[in-house]
Order: structure tokens, then C-alpha cells, then sequence
DNA sequence: GGGTTATAGGAAACCGGTGTCAATAACAAT
DNA sequence: ATTGTTATTGACACCGGTTTCCTATAACCC
């Protein structure tokens, strides 16, 4: 077999096996109306060939183009990255591409801008992550426009088919309920932005946990941040310069977790011994830090890769009827970063 | 103005402004043959209808799509993450996509992959990352499919028109060099993976600057990490198991840094009291660790943004002759993690 | 054996742009 | 006045698939 300079088109295939272009776009699609004999021909010629369908055609004809879009707004990289990963595992060995598309949620152009994004690439769907994620308007507009979509969430499932959650309120808790059971009785805690889905939840898991081991806490111990280092730096800097200094902190993510243990450094309290610090994501940065960072592992490669299974799956294996799993749970991960208070 | 269910074509613009197809493709495309009043009168109908042409009609009359693709087969998640971030940037506000594609390296397919991916999607063009950058044959894929390319490395410019690159070897020269300045003289140093230019040229520096100051070290000062964490974990244990000991490590890159003070940590060694510890890449990491860490910037947004830009540069500004820079020029970050030795 | 379905497969239109080439008009040159 | 040149525009085929509509053949029924 040669590989000749120009790529075979579906004519040439009708041309060599002796039938239409019509029969050979069947054998693509796999019509049901099709005699054996004259499929497995055409397939002998197609492989024979290195014969390919052309995406941009298929796109043009089918007006939906074989290309995933990943629409976010998050403020942390490794996170990005993570979900990249998981919506790549899914579509690996199938014909689908990821197309990334970074929205700026402060931008009153912003829906115009994904509606024209989502209409003129024609995308087949489109994985949404949080926070933007919780814009319903987004997916009404998917809705609307006809483009398949799956949200990632923080919290529990408004709707199965379009979404992939986690169970962060109760992960905080149990994670909250650790410190406390080292003996932490004032625990401070970094909130995530205003207006966050995850911010909220994980704060309720705060509350939940103080709540079932019976201790109220001012409302100064909880500083907000946006889920950036610096954004943790400052927060524990309040944190810390209040009387009595809480043995503890719990950050709603990693990142703002190392900006805790930078503020402990640089004020020459060590860790654990003088605070204990738990994080939230698990992100590479928590186990590469010192002391490693106790943190609540999300799940969110896995969710990634379920949620692009939601959109392409029954493409992709058109056989197995599979249900992704869409409620994911969150873990605690035990490290080096929480110690009795001294 | 209502926007209609159907969007227009440019047969509707071209009907509404009394003109043919074709002209309104020249008023699109900004041919210059082209009445001034035709093409205001065109203009007016387009705004009016909110017309935008369909990528994928282009894509397939023009057998090329308006996608930039990164091809990367990246050990390092943060540099991946900045080189979409820079990409991004010079894509902004322009019609082109960005299409993420790893590889792997080690697989014999890879090739064909590459090709494949290419011919397929048709893309406009491709920006690859080092380490798969060094390979040439990829180079000559994209020269024989026709598909423009934009190399990222990490050593001189073998050919300006598809390279971006920077001066690791001199830039690791000075940062080595502030080392022994400080009054280090037992230096260990950890590698990059074999094979890789990147890997060369810092390892090549390192000797620049033992040389310039007649310094001459045993071979085992040198250990070969793969640019993970763990691996600089490894390889910092064994410089550390040394007699004498190191009193400073250069890591090829942040992530192995941090790994470095891992292990330091690990032994009870101070930094940057007992052991002197510098990086490179400068990514998110190196300031967010404590403590800070020294490291080389590596000035990898900007490089990818340029490479971009010579990709498509002379699409988005047709006008301006702008000559992207092809050099980049690392320099040393001085943080707290280097102090002379005890 | 004639009529009725299924089934297989072809011709041509279509998706929405672009390329080629010829036609027209305006204007200059001879 | 005739011819040549240039600027502007349109007609039409084409990119490589899919879809619609329709026909031909074979199998099945009574």
C-alpha cells in the first residue's frame, strides 16, 4: 500500500468498490439498510485506501462540527489543566477534538461571546466548569442553540443528564471534623469568592462540622479569598493577627493553602506545630509543598472524563448503553500538615 | 434588529445588498479589488444582519481550518497550561481557535498520529512544544502537509521564520554563577531527562560557569531527573548521601526544585541555610513555595504568544509588518532560597 | 403469474463558502 | 473612431460530504 499524495475522497471509494458515493457514506454511518456483502466490500476498499472522511465536509453537511469545547473561567491553573486531561482521556482513539475557550465572567458580552463561539464553531458540546458553571443562563442557551453540554458542580445534581458533582459540603465536614478531633477548637477559615457555588458549599461544610461538635465561632475567624495564593496569603494574615490566633485554618482550596503556609512561615510559626492548615483540591502542589498539605482530594479528573462521556459517549461506544457516574465523592487526604494544637 | 432562528448566509447578504456571492466574499475577505461604495454598501447589510461567515464553509472551500493546534508532549503541567494562556492571548479577538493535542512520545505511531491529526483537521497551523519541539521530522511532516509550524526550544534559532526560543545556557550560566558568588563550591546539579535539548543546554551552562571560575566538580555531582517532582526527590537524596555534601543544588526546573527542598526537608537541612537551592521556569510554584524559590524565568508566555503571532500574525494584522521576536532572554529571579553557605 | 413490499443503490440537490475566468464599463492611447 | 488597458463584478464549478427522492431488483404473497 502507497500512500499516494492526495487523500482519498468518499468518491474514490464509490469509484473502486463499485458503488455510489451514497452506498459509501452509509457504510460510514452505519445505515442499517445495507447489504453485507456490499458494506464489507466497501470497507475492504476503505481500508485499502487509508480512506478518512473529511471532517470539515462531514461538518459542513451535518452543520455540527466533531469538536468539544471547554468553556472556563477559573482561576486556578492546575485545575484547568486537570479537567483538560480527563475530557482528553475520554476522547482519546475517537475522531473528537478540544477546543479551548476561556470566557472573562466580569464581561457584559460574555453570553454573546459563548453563544457566538458555540454557533459559529458549531460545536457537538461543550464541558462547562465551575464557576461559570453555575451560570444557568449558559445552559439554557446550549439549550437554545442545540449544543450538548455538561456542567461541573460542587454540589448535588440538579439534572443528571447535564451534569457531574461533587459532594464537597460533606468532604469539608469530615475534613473540619478532623481538626477538631485533634483537639482545634478555634479554626479559622478562608472562604472562596462571593457568589461561588463551591465557596458556598465548602463554607457549609465548615458550619456543619463546628455545628456537630457544638462550637460557635466568631465571624472573624472567616476571611474570604478568591481562590488565588495571594488571595490566601492575606486572608490568614487577618487570620493570624487576631487574639486568640487560631491553631487551625481550613482554605477552600490548595492554592490559597500555600498562601497560608507562607504567611505562617514568614511570621516563624511552624507547621503543624503552631498551625495546622488543611487545603482543598488536591492539585500536585499539595503533596509537593512542606510539609505536605492534608487536603480533600476532588475528584476532578475523573469528573472531567465523565462529563465528556456524557457528551460523546454513546458516539463513541455505540454499543454499551454505559451510565457515567455523575455524583463524584471527595476524600480527605491525611498528610503532614495537621498536628494536635501545642 | 431581531435576531432571527436561522442565521444568514451569505447568500442573504449578498441578495439584500444587491451584489453576488462572490462579492461579498471579496468584502469578507478584504480583497483589494473592490469599489469603496460596493464593499460600504456590502458592510452595512453585514452588520445589519449580524452575518458571520461559517468556519466550517470556509474550512473546507479553503482546505484549511481556522485552528491553531498545540501539539505537546509536556512533563510539566504549568508550563502546558501557560503556553495555551500565551497562545490564547495573541488569538484574542481574532476568529482562530485553539485545538489541544498530547502525544506521546514514547509510542512508534507517533508520527502517523501527528500526521493524522494534521491532515485532518486541516489546521491552520501548529505550535509544539519542547520537548517534542527537538524532533525534526515533525517539522518536515508539517513542510510536506503544508501546514505552517511555530517550534518552541530552548537553544538557538536553527531557522527564525519557525522557531521561538530563549538562552537557557547562558541564563543557567549566570544563575550558576551567582551561586559561586555567593561562596557555594561543592554545586550539585540535577538534569534533565536525556535527550532533550532543554537538558543539554542547562547542563551545558552549569559547566560554562564552573568553568569560567576554574571550579572543577566529580561527575557525581550530577544526577538526571525527567523534570518530575519526584524524580528531583530522587536525585537531590543522592546528591545529598554525598561526601562532602552540596552545599547548593541547581534543578533544571522548578518542580525538581521543589522536590530538592523536599528532600532537604526531609533531612532536617535547612534552606537556604544548609543547602542552597535554585530552580528554573519560574512557574506559579517558585514563588508560592517556601521558601521562595531562586530560579531562572523562563519567559514561556511570552514565547508561546509570539509563536502564535507567526502563525497568524499576518492574518489578524494584515497591515502591520510586524516581526515577532524569535529570542527570548531567561534571567535570574533572585528569591530566598540562596544564601552563602554556613 | 401478477401484485405488493422490502431492500439496495443511484442522481441530483444541498451545506456555505471560495476559485477561475469571462463580461462589462470606464478610460486612455493611437 | 477604434483599440487596448484597467478596474469591478458576476456566473459557475468546486470543496467532500449528507440528504431527498426515486428507481430497479428481488423476494414474498395469494
Amino acid at each position: 500500500m502507497k500512500r499516494t499524495n492526495a487523500k482519498p475522497t468518499i468518491n474514490d471509494v464509490a469509484r473502486l468498490s463499485g458503488v455510489s458515493k451514497k452506498t459509501v457514506s452509509r457504510v460510514i454511518n452505519n445505515s442499517a439498510l445495507l447489504n453485507d456483502d456490499t458494506r464489507n466490500r466497501v470497507l475492504k476498499i476503505i481500508a485499502e485506501l487509508g480512506y478518512v472522511p473529511n471532517p470539515q465536509a462531514r461538518a459542513l453537511a451535518l452543520r455540527r462540527n466533531f469538536l468539544i469545547g471547554l468553556i472556563h473561567d477559573n482561576p486556578n491553573a492546575q485545575m484547568v489543566l486537570n479537567v483538560q486531561q480527563g475530557i482528553l482521556e475520554a476522547l482519546q482513539d475517537s475522531d473528537f477534538g478540544l477546543l479551548i475557550r476561556p470566557v472573562d465572567r466580569t464581561s457584559p458580552q460574555m453570553l454573546d461571546d459563548i453563544r457566538n463561539f458555540l454557533e459559529r464553531q458549531r460545536l457537538f458540546g461543550v464541558v462547562i466548569l465551575p464557576p461559570i458553571s453555575e451560570n444557568d443562563a449558559i445552559a439554557r442557551l446550549c439549550d437554545e442553540i442545540g449544543c450538548r453540554y455538561a456542567r461541573m458542580g460542587s454540589a448535588e445534581l440538579d439534572d443528571a443528564r447535564h451534569m457531574v458533582a461533587s459532594n464537597d459540603r460533606q468532604a469539608v465536614r469530615e475534613a473540619v471534623a478532623h481538626l477538631i478531633e485533634q483537639g482545634h477548637r478555634t479554626i479559622g477559615m478562608i472562604k472562596g469568592p462571593h457568589g461561588f457555588r463551591s465557596a458556598t458549599e465548602r463554607r457549609l461544610g465548615f458550619e456543619d462540622a463546628l455545628r456537630d461538635a457544638g462550637i460557635k465561632l466568631p465571624k472573624s475567624l472567616t476571611a474570604e479569598g478568591n481562590y488565588r495564593f495571594e488571595s490566601g496569603l492575606a486572608a490568614a494574615n487577618r487570620l493570624l493577627d487576631l487574639s486568640p490566633r487560631p491553631t487551625a485554618i481550613f482554605a477552600s482550596n490548595d492554592e490559597m493553602a500555600a498562601g497560608v503556609v507562607h504567611a505562617a512561615r514568614q511570621r516563624d510559626l511552624s507547621v503543624p506545630e503552631d498551625l495546622s492548615i488543611i487545603g482543598f483540591d488536591d492539585t500536585s502542589i499539595a503533596a509537593h509543598m512542606w510539609p505536605p498539605l492534608t487536603t480533600v482530594r476532588w475528584p476532578i479528573i475523573s469528573m472531567a472524563r465523565s462529563a465528556a462521556l456524557k457528551l460523546v459517549g454513546d458516539m463513541i461506544h455505540p454499543d454499551s448503553e454505559v451510565d457515567e457516574p455523575s455524583m463524584f465523592v471527595s476524600t480527605l487526604v491525611r498528610r503532614a500538615s495537621v498536628a494536635p494544637p501545642r
